[in-house]
DNA sequence: TCCGTACTTTACCTCAACGTCAATGTTAAT
DNA sequence: ATTAACATTGACGTTGAGGTAAAGTACGGA
């Protein structure tokens, strides 16, 4: 039997297959140092432990509420700097306020804009409609 | 006195000036096709007339409405075949209104998404602050 | 031991809408 | 004629979040 997925260690294809991120994502976090290197085997097959998978599912959580990639990254070197998620944790919320803000701005932006189209909608549809 | 901004004529940098954009910008939607190649001197530097600037707003004021630079290109080119603003017409009605849709399924995903964040919010602020 | 599949790294590609040089040319005024 | 300010084209860079391909290695089952 494959290794794939004995209890504590997933290897990176079917991880990714059931977090619903590619290969290339979970390489690509590492790399930015989003999450820590897993272990790996002689040959050099990464193998993720049970943390790993924590501290993925973490990040992707952080991701769809909106934090770029760079803003963990910041994250992770606060983290890193300090060890303690004491530090970690105001600039987490002090990100997510920040980005709340953001949200509320855009959906205020688009609103206007949807009016603004529809009027413009409406304009143009009378010039079209009328003149004939 | 320089030909800078005499009645009809205006060059491009006190045009996208006034405009509030770039003279990149102007050459690249020049580029793309957005707007007509205005007039040139001798010396090759561009010369706008009112018809180019009154284009130019268009095309500036459908951005602002969110229409993106490949839509619009797409308007040109039935704007070309057609030379009738008949066929346009409908066809720009019918990228607003799938704009305005898209705008409304955005602001959906936002609103939830800032829902989503202020509860996140909470449950660290719990978190870290009762346990001491 | 071989096969097929999964894994590895490296490196370039994508989209949008420009920004930013660089090197050179044009204009208008003195 | 010189100079300052502006213009020209072309090419490469930026941002975000990966996609995709190539070429090679590892692993498990038969």
């Amino acid at each position: 039997m494959r290794l794939k997925t004995s209890e504590d260690h997933r290897q990176i294809g079917e991880l990714s297959r059931s977090l619903g991120v590619t290969t290339r994502t979970l390489r690509l976090y590492e790399q930015m140092g989003l999450i820590g290197p897993p272990q790996r085997t002689e040959g050099g097959i990464r193998y993720y432990t049970k943390d790993d998978i924590r501290r993925i599912k973490f990040v992707l959580k952080l991701k769809e509420l909106g934090l770029s990639l760079r803003q963990m990254q910041e994250l992770a070197e606060i983290y890193h700097e300090t060890k303690m998620p004491d530090r970690i944790m105001p600039r987490l919320i002090e990100l997510l306020d920040s980005h709340t803000d953001a949200i509320h701005r855009r959906i205020g932006k688009l609103s206007s804009l949807a009016r603004d189209i529809s009027e413009y909608r409406k304009r143009i549809v009378d010039f079209y409609a009328i003149p004939r």
